[in-house]
RNA sequence: GAGUCUGUAGCUCAGCUGGAUAGAGCAACGGCCUUCUAAGCCGUAGGUCGAGGGUUCGAAUCCCCCCAGGCUCGCCA
């Protein structure tokens, strides 16, 4: 289905051509002038010197022949060369009457359906998320979302940090606390117990400890790294240990994600790939792609339009051991060999950009993803608190994830009890889900790859441009959704469940239905914008207007009291629509509104 | 030092493939609830768009040059 504005560009290209100048100038756009009319075209201006003409009559020109259009109710030249352009109400009405009976909302599908891969997430086993996992998730998950709706074949991999040091103190500590553990026992060849030596508070306790008292003591730092040596080449004992701690740890991630409406189809980690290492390595040394240099085995990936030196991308450590470049490309050649994806896009911290364009012109160049494989970094900005610096806690630490997203429910859970009486659980839940919104929002409202400030005060007053804001007005509109099929019920007494739906869009008859109207008429061509850019926050901009439009809308007009039974009923096909736009578009930021609030 | 991003109202941010009077929200001040959820609506006030040049009929937007700040710059990830 095409879009509001390329339906009424391909009639300003008519009256272009009729009036005898290059269509190529008829483009409209929405008005930035509302209080003058709804669309313009700027045309005119551009085409006044290929045709030595005033603008202003060159759009007089083309307006002569928009007179009888079957869209516009006003067309008119002004001053500099203008086209002021109004919308027949009829029109719209019918457009989006097209756009109600259509399952993607007018939303046209890729032709070309592609495999796409996002990398997402990132975390690392056995350390608690923090709020730099934050923005990953947030942005990876909407990304996905938005990607899959204009119907690409679309997978979500977490990307586990599993494979670490991180792994070598555990183990170390661990057997510093339990030497008697059988996976410590050198001698030891029967089964390792199911049952883990640990749980998941104990393995978050665990690491931190571990990783503070390394840093400190040189032994113990050269046994931890002794210990992931080992476990990487096998190590039975700990291989063993690394499996409870990769069980523990991600069922306890699965629940966190969960909590934040995050959803990974791909569970791989770091791990998975260290297989495909020596066979990179090798090709890559044997096809000549690599050489050493300092030591170190690297891949030169510099070009010559570079602006600066860009490093090689290194592929072993002078000691021979693998690093991230070495795990990142051989998570390509996973990819590659199990997906084959015609795109993947990584949504990480902005700060790696430059290792991730290193990766890139490695695995281009070296043929580990083929020619045609678009690899898209989408870097973000950091998570500052008030003062302008990285996010912490009040005492100066790493904030919990789980801790930053209590505080918000529990002001979420307070303001709804204040306000309204409901039951203590629906309050909870309420507040689960209207705080995830106000985060989520809060988050995705900004462009991703800026910096943001995270303040817990702003997003929990729920007032203005926050997520609360749009799920209220969802809330408004199902509430009366609700009434009106009641009142249906207690009039006919019959108990027909689809009352609100198939009715039909009615034209417009005042100035703020037209405007609702035509702000939700847009949905189709927000999505491409947002698509193409891969732009979430355009969403927010955009369903901010929605609710913006709606709430004055509501204000004015009187719904459910309105007598005249088919104008009532048209009201209703219009909130209908409204709402599935605002549903849909929620559910492309991720998360969900309540039924009440 | 090099590269890169950012600088718009007191604060947080849109707008940036050039167009009419630079938009929101918060904070401040003033209105609107016997009527579909006032977490709402309406209004007032608040800006030499970091500075200076240039291109253009027209610049927050494009180019140049400064200023300020962030980030990155081979053996951690």
């Amino acid at each position: 289905m095409n879009t509001l504005s390329e339906l009424i560009t391909k009639e300003m290209k008519a009256a272009f051509g009729a009036a005898g100048y290059d269509t190529s100038y008829a483009k409209v756009t929405l008005s930035n002038r509302p209080d003058l009319c709804e669309y313009q075209c700027n045309g005119a201006m551009a085409a006044a010197k290929a045709y030595h003409k005033a603008p202003f009559m060159i759009a007089e020109d083309v307006v002569v022949h928009l007179q009888e259009s079957a869209c516009f109710s006003l067309a008119e030249a002004v001053k500099p060369g203008f086209i002021n352009l109004k919308l027949k109400p009829e029109y719209v009405a019918a457009f989006l009457q097209q756009m109600a009976e259509d399952e993607h909302l007018g939303v046209e599908l890729e032709k070309m359906p592609r495999t796409i891969m996002v990398d997402y997430g990132g975390p690392n086993v056995a350390k608690p998320l923090h709020v730099g996992h934050l923005r990953s998730a947030i942005i990876g998950e909407s990304v996905k979302r938005i990607m899959r709706y204009k119907g690409n074949q679309v997978t979500g991999d977490i990307h586990l940090g599993d494979w670490g040091y991180q792994m070598g103190l555990i183990i170390t500590e661990l057997e510093k606390r339990k030497p008697e553990l059988p996976y410590f026992d050198e001698n030891f060849t029967g089964e390792y117990p199911e049952e883990a030596p640990f749980t998941i508070g104990e393995l978050e306790e665990i690491y931190p400890t571990a990783s503070a008292y390394a840093k400190n003591h040189e032994e113990y730092r050269e046994k931890a790294l002794h210990a992931t040596y080992l476990l990487q080449n096998g190590h039975r004992g700990y291989r063993a240990v690394w499996n409870h701690i990769m069980r523990i740890s991600v069922a306890d991630l699965k629940k966190n994600y969960q909590s934040l409406n995050v959803e990974f189809d791909l569970w791989k980690g770091e791990a998975d790939v260290q297989k495909y290492i020596p066979d990179m390595v090798q090709r890559l040394k044997d096809e000549g792609f690599a050489h050493y240099d300092e030591g170190a085995l690297v891949v030169d990936v510099c070009e010559a339009d570079d602006k600066k030196e860009v490093p090689p991308c290194m592929i072993l450590k002078s000691d021979g051991a693998a690093l991230y470049d070495t795990t990142d490309l051989a998570t390509l050649v996973e990819r590659e060999k199990l997906y084959q994806p015609d795109e993947v896009i990584y949504v990480v911290d902005k700060r790696q950009e430059l290792h991730f364009v290193q990766v890139f012109r490695c695995a281009k160049k070296t043929g580990i993803v083929r020619p045609e494989t678009k690899l898209s970094f989408l870097g973000f900005g950091t998570m500052n608190g008030k003062d302008g610096k990285p996010f912490k806690t009040r005492e100066g630490g790493v904030m919990r994830l789980e801790n930053l997203i209590q505080e918000i429910d529990d002001e979420m859970y307070k303001k709804i009890m204040d306000n309204r009486t409901v039951g203590e659980e629906e309050a909870k839940k309420t507040a689960q889900t209207v705080g995830l919104a106000a985060i989520k929002y809060g988050d995705l409202s900004n462009q991703a790859s800026k910096d943001y400030i995270f303040d817990v005060d702003r997003f929990t007053s729920f007032e203005g441009n926050t997520g609360p804001y749009i799920l209220y007005t969802i809330v408004r509109i199902k509430s009366i959704l609700a009434k009106y099929v009641e009142n249906g019920q207690k009039e006919s007494g019959q108990r027909e469940s689809n009352q609100i739906e198939g009715l039909r869009l009615r034209a417009a008859e005042n100035e703020f239905e037209k405007a609702l109207m035509l702000e939700v008429a847009r949905f189709n061509e927000v999505l491409d914008i947002v698509y193409e850019e891969i732009a979430p926050h355009k969403i927010c901009a955009y369903i901010y207007d929605v609710a913006n439009t709606f709430n004055k809308f509501y204000h004015e007009t009187k719904i459910l009291s309105e007598t005249d039974e088919e104008k009532r009923a048209g009201y209703i096909a219009l909130l209908v629509l409204t709402k599935k736009v605002l549903t849909t578009c929620i559910d492309l930021l991720g998360f969900e509104a309540p039924e009440r609030m």
